[in-house]
DNA sequence: ATGCCTATTGACCGCTAGGTTAGGGCAAGC
DNA sequence: GCTTGCCCTAACCTAGCGGTCAATAGGCAT
């Protein structure tokens, strides 16, 4: 008999169903791809601290020991997690829409982000909090998505100054100034969308308030339907 | 000697200096002020579930138990908390611009907000972190922002009406749109300043971009050069 | 002085957290 | 058949959590 009974863990896991993979190497990147899946949507909806490793354990059907040995620590599943989660991230504007003037393309890129913003709400809710939260530098975290951001910010500013020099666009300010204003805007509708979802409706006429400012468009269908 | 010397708290407090009042409901007073205080700071810093009362007891130079005495459970403490942080968010608008016309209203509320930005972005940081954390809409801090944010929109969407109805604003847009555009872009201004607060130097040519957009303005002066 | 009342404390408790460890099951190579 | 090495687990550990409580210090009215 043990000499210590505190742990009462009830560890209702299911044992039947789902036949594992025999190979021990499949077995282990099946357990460890379902400790990501249930750590993503538990760190996902309820934050770092938030979230127990034993939550984890039980939401992936797993020992907890398993996670440590797939992941060293909480931060290492929790990187992993964020990595994950990162990846769609990564969009090629570049190959897509070569072909487009100018103006189409600011008006494509302008598209993009706010698709992208409407079908990932959930994931970047959770980047946003967790950019929010962290003070350290080193998170690399904040260096990633800094990193993505310059690149649409880089992309933006360069679009614009071709624009400008088309005369198809205001040509008032400088384009980093242009290009910050107009991610200032989407930015703003982004938080819009993760704070009431029903704010949505708006988006159109947003759209066609800034074709409006930055091409003097009047208003016009700028978006597929679907948005 | 006792039992159980787990307990290995160092507690090295500074007894002496700090003559404390007298009485002992000012001492309570006290104590509670700076109880208060401290938890504001490591809230405010690491968030509800990364501080715990052991921490904000030593920064508040007082014995933990005082903390539970004072406030009830750690939720307590931490409404006191917030309730306390948004105490400053609270303005008076409607005294202090009367005279002015639409326009000047207008510029004044944007001027307003970007200042209190500027002022009190550590204690925004936080709110829009815990408002993206939490889901529970039974939260009240939810609803006590919301109100001030609606507060502000009404207004706005008040005073572009009426600039319309003045033929000295936009009107191709309804009132509602506008003003929701021009929230959006503070917004994103907002969180602009939230993550690099060097940015801040763009806040002068966005708020001229806002003028020409809202009303044909060319490019001038429009915040005092504190900003 | 005394007894009261409130502000304050150190010691303590039950519990859960992240993390460890000793070992069992099992496919693969000899 | 036995070892080897990888997956995986139950049980365990310690630190620290939120929270409680009996005991106090010390101003105050009597």
């Amino acid at each position: 008999m043990p000499a210590d009974i505190k742990t009462t863990t009830a560890d209702a896991r299911i044992t039947a169903a789902e036949p594992r993979a025999s190979s021990p190497e499949l077995r282990a990147q099946d357990s460890r791809d379902e400790i990501l899946k249930a750590a993503t949507g538990l760190f996902a909806n309820r934050g770092f601290h938030e979230t127990s490793m034993s939550e984890v354990a039980k939401a992936a059907s797993v020992s907890k020991a398993l996670i440590f040995w797939h992941f060293k620590t909480k931060e290492d599943l929790f990187m992993a997690v964020l990595s994950g989660l990162l990846e769609p991230y990564f969009i090629d504007f570049t190959e897509e829409a070569g072909a487009l003037d100018e103006k189409a393309q600011i008006i494509r890129l302008i598209e993009l982000y706010l698709l992208f913003v409407r079908d990932n709400a959930g994931s970047i809710r959770f980047f946003v909090a967790q950019l929010l939260h962290d003070e350290r530098p080193s998170d690399g975290l904040a260096n990633q998505v800094m990193q993505l951001y310059d690149g649409y910010r880089t992309l933006l500013v360069d679009l614009i100054g071709r624009a400008q020099n088309n005369f198809v666009c205001i040509r008032d300010f400088p384009p980093q100034a242009v290009a910050s204003m107009l991610l200032a805007t989407l930015n703003g509708l982004l938080i819009g969308f993760l704070f009431a979802a029903d704010q949505a409706v708006q988006v159109e006429s947003a759209v066609s308030m800034i074709r409006q400012w930055l091409f003097h468009d009047g208003p016009q269908v700028g978006l597929p339907p679907s948005l």
